[in-house]
DNA sequence: GATGAATGAGCATTCATTCAT
DNA sequence: CATGAATGAATGCTCATTCAT
């Protein structure tokens, strides 16, 4: 296996094991040496600002993909919701990370900023073409959709909702009714 | 000032300044000294949960409050979004430590469930009562009314959001499409 | 033995040990715990910089007390530099920190500057009172006037030369001559 | 430009700049990669070894080229000052490192010992043949001919003095005065 | 001659906690 | 109730060096 995808693997694991990432254990859990870490990422930061901007590229272009399959406004729209709460179910340990390191989002600074603004445009894109699709602020069209699969994924990853994909169609009619015209 | 809130303040402060809490930072922002600090809460582990205890509690009562004043359905939904984010914004310190400090979610342990159980009693017993509302599983109700509003007050105390009271309106409103029967 | 002082000896036993002041190597040699010492000298740098401004103090008060005890030119030109010789010859352990520690004056900063300043006040003092000394820019005076001295005190610490004190007379008639009217 | 060459003017640079050499700092300021620099000078110690000894040599072959154009005791002696601060005012950066490296000075080991001997031959050949120098043992001839110069040269060298040459003639007359029979 | 991945000892620093006064 | 000295485990980082390609 790769140095470099070993020692994000390590870290991936080690957040999900313990909550952080400390050096040590990454250093164990991967096999490589301190310096090895440091030769590849520059530091505990680098690897985790890597890891973070590399799951979530994962989750985008999934996000990006589920437009391209859905011309109309409502099939969009819960397939949307489908594939969040679907791909939090399928990577639960990603999905942590992502939602729960603090640092990590931190340090991935602005590559973090460069795909956000990248997603952000496509979406707009699609929006833009829907015109079932009542017309609101960016920031509350994504609010309404994500919000509440958002706060679900949360509870079940901290140990405290069902599987969400058992309420997965729930969710997608809820987003839908908030946010058709 | 009473030297328990003066601890309470400072961990405060200490966290919004610099993301954690510190007992030398609560030392050096309180004016108590270290064992001061322990013969009041214990550890640090105690600060910590004694202040997310305390900030809940004050959300919560609002909450509470929020519904005692709201005999009909629309109103209460609304009424209750736009208090979470009046609240949010006008404790953006409190907000922050609540939704960003795990580590004092996990000290909180076992009272923090006991002020959730309590809340969620409360408010399913309103919900019970308001047949305009849409049968919902209690996750899904809860996450499709605050799950938005909690979006975007993340989004806002990381400042990437304008202020959550300018789009109080959008969000109540579309807080009660997605729920109404 | 006070604890402080017990760090401050460490570390100098330590630099003229192994030309370093590693903190492993004072807490060898003080007995005192990592944390203690960073309780008293917030670190690595402070515990150096708080022995160089020690050490200077000692030095420059002797300094100022052969310049009380010379009212005479000569005799003050000359007592000066066998007094540099001297303390040099009987601390050679504080008088190689001083000359070789280039960290520890950095560390030393503010409190550095405040001590020459005061010392370049009473030299210029007495020197302004000595009409048979030929009047120099103060760098110039003092170069001429410790710079002999200064380079055999290296090279002897160094161990490339005789002991200061052997040579005291002949660099004391040098100076005189360098620098009289 | 030469890879060696190269790789000396980066550790110059380096220490100027830092401190240090570090040979990651060699390494991007040279452009030379970490094999390479270990092929040409067997390590770090290598690096700076060979540096001091390539500036002592230069910094000598002055003095010696100084010596031969003065056959005159006054002018011999003034010359050698004034040569000195030159040399140092025109070459700060190895000034620096050949006064402050100390590292670098002990790499040097033998190759320096014998630059510094066969220095000592050509000066005390020059001195043997002026009477009007005053017998004076070796070390005290040097201490109070460049003492002053060098102490002068460190302290601008640090920021804490005018530039050297603007007292060449003060210092020279004053060596002169110091050493004169 | 040149490259860069890999190693691991060494080092400074942070921090919660204990305890004698 | 309050103080602050003392502890030591945990952690991140630097750096010279080796070596396969």
């Amino acid at each position: 296996m790769d140095r470099r995808e070993a020692i994000l693997d390590a870290a991936l694991e080690s957040f999900d094991a313990t909550g952080a990432t400390a050096i040590e254990e990454i250093k164990r859990r991967s096999g490589a040496s301190v310096g090895s870490i440091y030769h590849h990422f520059g530091g505990v930061d680098g690897v985790t600002a890597a890891l973070y901007v590399e799951i979530l590229r994962d989750y985008q272009a999934g996000v990006v993909r589920s437009l391209r399959r859905a011309p109309a406004a409502e099939e969009g729209v819960k397939g949307l919701v489908r594939y969040h709460l679907r791909w939090v179910d399928r990577n639960p340990q990603r999905a942590r990370f992502l939602l729960q390191s603090g640092a990590a989002r931190l340090a991935a600074g602005e590559e973090l900023k460069a795909l956000n603004r990248e997603l952000a445009g496509a979406v707009a894109a699609w929006v833009g073409d829907q015109p079932a699709i009542r017309p609101l602020p960016a920031e509350v069209f994504y609010a309404v959709l994500f919000g509440p699969a958002q706060e679900l994924s949360r509870a079940w990853l901290a140990g405290r909702a069902r599987p969400p994909r058992r309420i997965a169609d729930e969710l997608a009619a809820a987003a839908w009714r908030a946010v058709r015209g």
